[in-house]
DNA sequence: TTTCCTGCAAAATGTTTGCAAGGCA
DNA sequence: TGCCTTGCAAACATTTTGCAGGAAA
């Protein structure tokens, strides 16, 4: 793993020190799975590519996303995608429907939404904005 | 059924007949449901109120999201709910997290999101934006 | 009378839970 | 040591599929 991955890895780390949360090989393959695919992956990607019991991977990325340091993303078909966010950021994506590939927008209607919700009475309050289409790539595998 | 209602009905069924669909009593019973509900349901719900075969339920939701007459709305936990609309409308939510009541949003950001996503070479576009939180209700009785 | 729709059963998918054993702090 | 985490099996919930019979046009 490269040095940059390398302290990103320990930084995850720590959070979950700090959470007193325990640090094991398991923890550190999912988070190292996801380090390394750069983009978001769904449990049984985690699963393969860190060697993991799926059931472990389900776990630990409810536990991370408890911890802040993952965020969840839904697909159009009702499954979930995972991603390695800092703690109080969250990001919204460009998902390609075919391939699953997804990239992060740099759009947050966060503020916007919390004022609406606010103003019917709702607190607790997140929103989900995912964008989904078909990539260059699957348009023409298509084609 | 009100005679608002009725109207609804009947121009959601000659949607259909356009599209070279049959009318069936199941199908007017699905599109009962969601009537009378006045906000979305999920597959269950829809089972239940038009006392329907659930395997039916969905193959009717799939077929008017296809007609354009229903549109289905993402929960946080992965499931879905649907809603009827009008042809090529389409609505976002204020959905909340304990009781499943879902309320229209007056915000879309659709044109927005459908630069980005040609900037990023992406086609065949939709967007999905939800808003969750605890409605005034849930919020005082956990309280 | 042709084609589409439906019901039932069964499968597939994605995710969660129970419990005993294992491993971090 | 004590408690958190893991693995396995099994359950679960939701949604999809196959196929034979039924009904709309």
């Amino acid at each position: 793993m490269p040095a940059t991955k390398t302290r990103d890895l320990e930084a995850i780390l720590n959070r979950l020190r700090e959470r007193k949360m325990r640090v094991t090989k398991n923890r550190e393959r999912v988070i190292g799975a996801l380090l390394t695919a750069e983009k978001p992956l769904n449990a049984e990607q985690i699963r393969e590519r860190g060697d993991l019991d799926l059931v472990t991977v389900y776990r630990n990325v409810e536990a991370f996303e408890q911890a802040g340091v993952l965020q969840r993303i839904p697909l159009e078909n009702g499954t979930q995608i995972f991603e390695l966010t800092a703690p109080d950021e969250h990001y919204h994506h460009l998902v390609c429907r075919e391939c699953h590939q997804a990239e992060r927008l740099d759009v947050c209607v966060g503020e916007e939404m919390r004022k609406v919700a606010k103003a019917n009475g709702y607190s607790h309050i997140a929103h989900v904005l995912e964008v989904y289409g078909l990539c260059r790539e699957c348009v023409e595998d298509n084609a």
